[in-house]
DNA sequence: TTAAGTTTGTCTAGTGAATAAACAAAGATT
DNA sequence: AATCTTTGTTTATTCACTAGACAAACTTAA
């Protein structure tokens, strides 16, 4: 018969009030036994001995006193960063971005390599050359690389494999197999706009928001969806296309197969396509920005258009879920200037009262490193709840 | 200092242990002790205590022996569904339904009154007069009367105060406190979709589903998310107004403030609207179907229009949320024979592949109970998790 | 300077919930 | 009739947490 849910025994219990316990200290160091014990609600004992495992363990090591408060000195305990490193990574379809980074998320080291070929093999190649030049960098560690993250702009399933990445040209690549089996260490793969945001919200601009939505706008957009504090992933881990929401009824056909899809109108490949249209040549993002700095009224307009029509989207969003927080990445980000005041006027207009008035509208703040730090923080998450009581690896 | 999170300890473990237990005996009945101890994974003995704690309590109890399969014959338990009963309602811009339910979900009583004035003071008269009279109708119990729940159709804030129904005219008012201080039992106010999907999810069509959107297409749209089996209400409880979702960018306006909502088209009223356009006097959903089912090209027409139109945002639907099922509901439900392949023939012609093949489509199977079941087994749940280790009240 | 009070962290005894294993009861099978 | 199975209870044991005592280290006030 199978097991249908959680059962609670002491073993589970001494697992979470540990990784409690290593999650307060993660959030809050240098902090004291006697400050987690107040936080976390746990008798003083307990904390103590948990603290000492931990210590064991190598996750976490004493660092001197704190200042007293009236009575005998805190001894300060810190989150032992350098017992283990990631190895985070952006695939894109131009370009592979990969971080190095220590268990709080600090980059040690960062590679960037542009690609024009996707052929799969190819851009293979290129990732285990740049993953074994973070790896080679990394110090020595008690853990080692505790991970590898990639994020990737497709369609992943729940165990890591790409069922389609329309802008490489890939289907059903089992990533996450392939990884493994080369690297022998745990290798999650994630959706770019997932990655994003989840970055935002731990490292980035959404650390006080648990209801957060990612919105990656590039080629074509993504979205991340953080519900409850979590990742929101849906019955196969296929939600947040939102890119492919119809915003008019009758509207062009889409690749999809969807009509009058989002993307049609707000992606960066809509704006390329317009200014094309309105005869800039060749035109990209960067260079439509400078024109529009340089005061081009055309160039300004067709940024605050695509900006508008973001805004109908972000609208819908803030209707469907009620964030609190609503987050701008990926490469239009870069028109910050022209798109976000765009944006906010059509959510002033349009949303919703109740809704509106609960919903910050943010520019990413981690810019081109939203993914790579989501993967990080995929990486150091999974590391602190499954191997985290584990024994050293030497 | 504020306590962050949960923390574990034997008491909590008990309590799980036990909530587990009663679970299993509501979605098993009649089981026994040694098949829930196979089932959770407890040890036989923690079973043993745990039942005849629940048993003390009132909350189950022993019905006789089932059939041996080669050893002992089982005792067989069941869930004392009589041991409280609950007061569930629909409160609807019309008419007010309301059930006394057992705590299985099963009705033994139902009373509906319709009403023209929508003055909240003369509405609560009749409520107060139909809660009375489910009272009046209920049963000597241990528990008596465990819940008053009532779905309504607006915003619904977490405790319970009903910010703005538009369809009522109401505005801030704190019903759950109003109920509450003249019944002195739990009460639980929740918007009508959010109570549908719930109703669906429990007693309906969505049983066996975790990933699940309810859409409630009467006068408005109002939508039901069911995310990880548990419902989604958003930071605030505003989540679902996908009612005002925009399916045409530059549509018309809607009296919410944004444009080009999907209800301005694929709403009962989008329908009286358009038949009234149409020629029909005085149309009603009831009034159009019958015409429709005596071959007026014209009605049919109609009714498989207002059918496409939710295809499109249902399609919407399936590409944000990649859900298991989306389930149709409310009032336009009656029309089921005529929107229903429309629905389907707009998602097979536009839904992303991966999302279409994991969605199944299906009319609510509740009918016009899916909102009081779901208040049901708000109440149930609240009771079973709230007060269900509290000691008998006489 | 001394005494009293505070804060931190450890240690010990005790509690309580789960588990494993023995056992009794009640049936099936041969 | 003897043996095997299954169910459910009982008993002894384990283990994580808690309360409270205690020592160490510090501040404050007389």
């Amino acid at each position: 018969m199978s097991r249908l849910s959680q059962t609670w025994n002491q073993h589970v219990v001494k697992k979470e009030n540990k990784a409690l316990v290593l999650k307060t200290i993660q959030e809050r160091a240098p902090i004291s036994r006697a400050t987690i014990a107040n936080v976390t609600g746990l008798n003083k004992g307990t904390v103590s001995s948990l603290v000492s495992e931990l210590i064991d363990e190598k996750l976490i090591h004493e660092s001197g006193t704190g200042k007293s408060s009236g009575g005998r000195r805190p001894v300060m305990l810190l989150l032992n960063e350098t017992a283990g490193f990631t190895i985070s990574v952006d695939l894109g379809v131009k370009s592979i971005l990969g971080v190095l980074t220590d268990l709080r998320g600090n980059i040690l080291s960062e590679k960037k390599v542009r690609f024009k070929q996707e052929d799969f093999d190819e851009v293979l190649a290129l990732l285990y050359q740049l993953i074994d030049g973070l790896k080679n960098d990394a110090p020595e560690s008690e853990y080692g690389i505790v991970g590898i993250g990639i994020g990737v702009p497709g369609v992943v399933t729940m165990n890591g494999e790409i069922l389609l990445a329309p802008n490489l040209g890939w289907k059903k690549v089992p990533l996450q197999q392939i990884l493994f089996d080369h690297y022998k260490v745990p290798v999650t793969v994630e959706n770019e706009a997932n990655a994003g945001a989840y970055g935002e919200k731990v490292y980035g601009v959404g650390q006080m928001s648990n209801e957060l939505v990612y919105t990656s706008i590039s080629i074509g957009i993504g979205v991340g969806l953080i519900l409850e504090g979590k990742l929101y992933k849906g019955l196969r881990g296929f939600s947040g296309e939102l890119g492919h929401m119809t915003i008019e009824k009758d509207g062009p056909n889409c690749r999809c197969g969807n009509q009058g899809c989002w993307e049609l109108y707000a992606s960066e490949q809509a704006l390329l396509d317009q200014a094309e249209a309105d005869g800039f040549k060749d035109a990209t993002v960067e260079h439509l920005i400078e024109t529009a700095d340089q005061g081009d009224a055309k160039a300004i307009q067709l940024l605050e258009n695509v900006g508008d029509y973001l805004g109908v989207g972000i609208t819908n969003i803030i209707h469907i879920f009620n964030p609190e927080q609503v987050v701008v990445g990926n490469t239009l980000r870069q028109a910050e200037k022209y798109i976000m005041p765009a944006i906010e006027r059509r959510i002033e207009k349009n949303a919703i009262g109740f809704n509106k008035n609960d919903v910050q509208l943010n520019v990413a703040k981690l810019q081109n490193h939203s993914t790579v730090m989501g993967m990080a923080a995929f990486n150091i998450e999974k590391f602190f709840t499954e191997t985290g009581n584990e024994p050293v690896i030497h």
